[in-house]
DNA sequence: AACACGGGGAC
DNA sequence: GTCCCAGTGTT
């Protein structure tokens, strides 16, 4: 009696298939290079990839685009930001949010110069230990720059392998098959291979929108076949966003200069810069100003953070002389070059001023 | 395994 | 308002 086969499961991913659309639909980028030049030779230049990758850590790309051009008009090369003051890199961060990855992005190009000679390693192990690269942004170096043939696993591919196979576990759970099934699918264009995957997750396998009857990946799709793509990944339960309020204070000098002051080490948005202000608290507290002098009240701010909201109410006064404690007069001109995160560009705005965008 | 960690664009 | 984005590090 012959012994039954083993259950033929055939891999969703058809990578040819992908491949093909990738080389007519490949969404053109300042640190990509496009399929037709790499069939010319050229290669991605690891340091555009890697900051490019690190930029885009839950961020859009819209979003990325400004930040990636200023990033590299100043620091051409993984060395020149590796040179650069940490305050420089974390006002030309301001604004992008996760101001982790600004910390480890600069200690990042710090080990790549110190310990590697200026070159990033070349293979996804040798990158992950590198701070700030992780699973994913590991993976997706060696591939789209070395073509190691690596799993790289983001949202996208995650949502498209998740409707490719009508993924019934959440997807926090089921990590490790993902990745196994995109590990196995993997051509010899790895780099082009994983953008292709992302792109397509961005472009036809959206999260509100599966444009199937144009995607690729139909022939053997699970969620195309049952209509039902859209139900797919299935979302884990979503959980409430606590609200928290606080004082800040926005002092003046009568030249125009503001006091600013640096924040912790740790903890949300270590490293900034901030005006003075209370702690973040779950009920509303008396002021508890930094000086004593002539306070008005001057609007309130709403943020939203990733796990809590923010209400923050404005004060602002006039000052002759610096309050106690360390900080610094930021003059007008100056406030654009401070490492100041959104939530304080909110709070700068309420009191009348008006912090200019700091690139053109 | 669960949580901390920003901000903005699309709907 | 909601969702979620080319995730990582810590506990």
């Amino acid at each position: 009696m012959p012994e039954p086969a083993a259950p033929i499961k055939p891999n969703p991913i058809d990578a040819d298939a992908l491949l093909a659309w990738y080389d007519r639909h490949a969404r053109e980028m300042p640190w990509r290079v496009a399929p037709a030049d790499k069939v010319a030779g050229e290669r991605p230049d690891p340091y555009r990839v890697w900051l490019s990758e690190v930029m885009l850590q839950q961020t859009t790309v819209v979003t990325v685009r400004r930040y990636f051009e200023d990033f590299t008009n100043r620091w051409p090369t993984v060395a020149d930001l590796a040179a650069a003051p940490r305050e420089e890199v974390l006002a030309a961060w301001a604004g992008l949010g996760y101001y982790a990855r600004a910390r480890n992005l600069h200690a990042c190009a710090q080990a790549v110069v110190a310990d590697h000679g200026g070159a990033f390693p070349t293979s996804a192990e040798g990158l992950k230990t590198l701070p700030g690269i992780g699973a994913y942004t590991s993976a997706a170096i060696a591939a789209i720059c070395f073509d190691e043939q690596v799993a790289v696993v983001d949202g996208n591919v995650e949502r498209v392998v998740a409707r490719l196979t009508r993924l019934s576990d959440p997807v926090r759970n089921a990590k490790p098959l993902i990745g196994e099934i995109v590990g196995e699918a993997v051509p010899e264009r790895a780099g082009d291979f994983a953008q292709a995957m992302m792109d397509l997750g961005a472009t036809i396998c959206a999260p509100k929108s599966a444009n199937c009857l144009v995607c690729p990946l139909r022939p053997g799709c699970a969620g195309a076949a049952a209509g039902d793509a859209l139900d797919f990944p299935v979302a884990p339960p979503k959980k409430k966003r606590p609200a928290r309020v606080g004082h800040a204070y926005v002092l003046e000098r009568p030249d125009g200069a503001i006091w600013l002051r640096r924040r912790a080490d740790k903890g949300m948005l270590a490293e900034m810069t901030e005006v003075p202000g209370s702690a973040w608290t779950d009920d509303q507290e008396a002021p508890d100003f930094p000086m004593d002098t002539e306070w008005r009240e001057a609007g309130e701010v709403e943020h939203v953070f990733t796990h809590f909201s923010l209400r923050l109410t404005v004060w602002q006064a006039r000052a002759g002389e610096e309050p106690p404690g360390e900080g610094w007069w930021s003059k007008p001109g100056a406030l654009s070059r401070e490492a100041l995160p959104t939530l304080y560009k909110k709070v700068l705005k309420s009191a009348g001023i008006d912090v200019k965008p700091p690139r053109l």
